[in-house]
This record gives structure tokens, sequence and C-alpha cells, in this order.
DNA sequence: GCACAACTCTGTACGTCGTACGGAATTCAG
DNA sequence: CTGAATTCCGTACGACGTACAGAGTTGTGC
């Protein structure tokens, strides 16, 4: 059993960290060298999440890899919300370059296909959100980037930002079950197999949730069960779903784009 | 500036939540009366969340509403991971019972709408994980519903699986970007305009950000700027996203039912 | 009627977190 | 060479979940 949930913070000024995020901060004329700079705390607070998760990402922990105080870390990070935002555009980072001359399917596919091996080298993305934090380059070349995928092909400016957002959200919501899953595996040190075997008892000694009641699901959640524990389900869901969509975005482009 | 992390507990034996889940535990024989049961702390718990966000929910705020003392919830309620369990379930509760009748389009459509306004109604769903949680009755409940909407259609089980997950996944996406912007703006105490007006000039100030390098997002960005302060837009992208999907669906339940 | 087991409730305490505050040490501009 | 700017750090505060031990309350078995 394992609950899962979100905290936040919301800041005051923008300005530090856009700054940050550009990199446009003039160094400093006067007191000590600096041991640090800001993109070595993103690195290792990025090292930190991959192997660990978000919530290991803590300025004490971040401190110690790097073997500083806690206190110093405030030097080159306005705090922990900051972090995350740097943290994020970092990431972004990693995603290929536009794909050229391709067709919008392609185009698409490509897109979907890079973000979703980004998230499965960095899980901690989806326990962060995004809203306003994508203010840095790397995020702004992403979203320009999916935007050209769409460009030229007969649909309005809204729609364009409607599809990219359709496309990258099936991402992020596939990557997220098959990754909360795998983290919740992680966390409780149980398999699935060995939860159910100690769940499935407690449920038949309960007379509301005999199989009887639940026909359908009984019946699809044991084949998809099965087909879950082969690990090679998570990226058909996604591609299922993916081939669904751009069937769909098909359709609205042909009534657009005659031909 | 804003980044938001989700931490996670993972926990042991799962009997005693499943059995809280369906609520068959034996009255006790002996000892003082309890003041409460489980499903009053469970309603305070949604009450919290629903106002002040999911981190409102914590064990010594759920029990100042309660009038009693933080460590006699742990009588009704394992730990915090197992309460917001049951607040995931409860909220399951509230969907509406299966429209039988219809035809699978609609039917997706109703189950999609349905889910629409109930992250609306309890945003912190968005912020908790559903993994292994969904054992309770009234999750039960939904997936079966879920999945009788594509029973009979010419879909294979795991196919099934595919598309009801597409389907809710899609609806969690879409309704976790504009509700996350809602989030931010209450928590950071800034609408977006606001946000932009402290965040443009300093970008202004960095020629890599300048919108020359950015022409596409910088267009369709005012446009679906303009558009997201409408405020009807958060449906917009949801019913647009759907609309395709359903598009997408169709060519496939078309190749297998044919007629 | 009584002793004891079962149960509820509570106060205290531990280890975690982000980070405010104030001071010491270091470097460069004047 | 003085003082301003900057880095670094120790301490401390208020939150959090919850382990633990005890006090109070109730029904059961005799």
């Amino acid at each position: 059993m394992a609950g899962v949930s979100t905290q936040d913070n919301g800041d005051g000024d923008p300005r530090r960290a856009i700054e940050l995020l550009w990199g446009v901060s003039a160094p400093p004329r006067r007191g000590p060298k600096p041991k640090l700079a800001t993109p070595d705390v993103v690195k290792t607070a990025v090292r930190l999440a991959d192997a660990d998760g978000i919530e290991a990402v803590t300025i004490r922990r971040v401190a110690e890899q790097l073997g500083v105080s806690p206190m110093s870390l405030y030097t080159y990070v306005p705090g922990r919300a900051e972090l995350l935002d740097l943290m994020i555009d970092h990431a972004h980072g990693e995603l290929p370059a536009p794909t050229e001359g391709l067709g919008w399917r392609a185009a698409l596919t490509a897109i979907a296909e890079d973000q979703w091996a980004l998230l499965h080298r960095h899980p901690w993305l989806l326990q962060v959100t995004t809203s306003r934090s994508a203010l840095g380059p790397h995020s702004f070349a992403k979203y320009e980037h999916e935007l050209r995928a769409v460009e030229g092909i007969g649909l309005g400016d809204v729609e364009m930002d409607a599809v990219v957002s359709l496309v990258t959200g099936l991402v992020r919501a596939t990557a997220r079950s098959s990754l909360d899953n795998a983290r919740l595996i992680r966390t409780s040190g149980m398999t699935d197999a060995q939860w159910w075997e100690r769940a499935a008892p407690v449920l038949a000694g309960i007379p509301a949730a005999d199989a009887a009641h639940y026909p359908i699901s009984s019946r699809v959640g044991q084949a998809a069960g099965q087909f879950h524990n082969a690990a090679e389900d998570p990226a058909y869901t996604f591609r299922f779903g993916l081939a669904r969509v751009l069937d769909g975005i098909e359709a609205l482009v042909g009534t657009r784009d005659p031909g």
C-alpha cells in the first residue's frame, strides 16, 4: 500500500531564477573564490534524483555529495524549488535536435520516442511540475521543436498547441503509470507478484470483492496483468496509444490540408 | 518560480489497508467507545485536500480538525500513506454509475467527462499515485465500468485495457496541466499575467532568449497564451484531445468490427 | 461483583526537512 | 591598507511522520 503525494513551493521574484537558467549572472568581483558553480549543483542533484528518486534531492544531501555545508548551497541556488527548475531545463537539454525534413507524423513520432526515452532516463521529471519553470533555454527549444513538427500542415495556432500537448501528454501519462509502478516496487521492496500473493487471500475473504461482481475486470485484468509482467508491455501501451493519437490527428489534418 | 516534487512512502502488509477499504473490520468488543470512525477521518482529509491541496493533509492537521490528538488517528488509519489510499477510493465513489446502452464512443465520452469533472472537484487526485491503491471497491467499479464501455466491439483483452488507459490518461494529462497552473497561481499569489509582467523584462535583457530564436513558439505561444487566459481553454484542450483520441480508436475498431 | 484483557487516547521524543539569521573568513577595489 | 563584497558555515526554528510507553475506559469470564 502506498500513497505518493506532491508538495509544492511557490516563490516570489523570477529574476534570479531566470538569470540562472540562462547563465547570465555576472561573475563576482570580490570575495573568496567560489568552490563550486551552479551547474555543479544541478548536475549533482540530477545524479541523485536519477539514482534514488526526487525525494533524495535534499539540500543537505546535495551539499554532502559536493563536500560542502548545506547552507553554502544557497550561494548557488535560491532554494530547493529553483534547483528543481534548473534540473528540468538541464534534462531538457538532452533531447536531440529537431529532425528536419520529416513529415509531421514521423516528426511527432520521433518527438514522442525521444521524450519517452528521456523520461525513462530521468523518471523524476514526472514528479515535478513543469508549468512556469519552462522558461529555460532548453525548454524553450523543446517547445519550438515540437511546434515545428506541425507547422504548415493546415492547423491553426491554437490547434498546433493542442496537438503538441496531446502528444506530449500521452507520453507523460503512459510513462507515468509504468514508472510509478517501478518506483513502487523499489520503495516497497515488493514486486507486483509478491504483492498480489499477499493481497489475494485477503481479498478472497471479502464477499463483495468476488470476481463475479467484476466479470470484465477479472478477465481483462488477468490478461493485462500477465502482459504487464512481460516487461515489454509499458512500451506496447505507449506505442498503441501513440498510434491511435496519430491516427486521430491524421483525420483532422486530412480535413484541413486536402490531398 | 516553482518546483513541485513528489515524495513517497511504500509500505508493508496490505491486509489492514484492504480491510479498511472494504469496510470489513470487526468492531471492537472491549475498550472505550471510539470517538471517531475511519470514514470520519477520510472525509475530513478529503475536505482539507479539496480546500488547501494535498500538502494540507498532515496527520496533525487532520487530527486538529477532528478535535483529537495526532497520535489517536493511528487508531483509525495505519499511516498517512494508507489514508491517501482511502481518500482515493472515497473519491472514486463519486463517479456516476455506468451508462448502459450507449455506443462505445458515447460511453467513453461520458467516462472522460465524468473523470474530468471529478478531477476538478478533487485536484489532489493528480498529486497522488494510484498504482496499487486501486484495490478498493470504488476503484474496482471504476475499472469495470470503463472496460464495459469497450466490451464486445472487437478488441482483444490487452487492447481493451490499452484503450481505457489511453482515454483516462488523456483526461489526467490535460487536467493536470490546467490544475497545476491553477495551484501555482494559488500558492505563488501571482496570476500568469503578473508573472509575465515580472519575467518579461528579465527575458528581454537576455539576447539568447530573443523571439527571433524561437519564431514559431513566440507566435503560437502568444495565441495559445491569450486563449489560455480565456478560461474556457483547458476544457477546449481536453475536448480537442478527446476527439482526436476517439477518432483514432474508431479507426482501429473499424478494422476489427467491420460494418 | 471483580480482575484482567482489550482497546482508545495522549504526551514525549527522535530524526528528517527547508531555510532564516548572524558571524567568520577571504578576496579585490579604492 | 582599509573596507566592501562575497563565500562559507553553525545554530536554530518550526514543520513533518510516527515509535514508544503509559494512562484511562470498557466489556468478558469467573
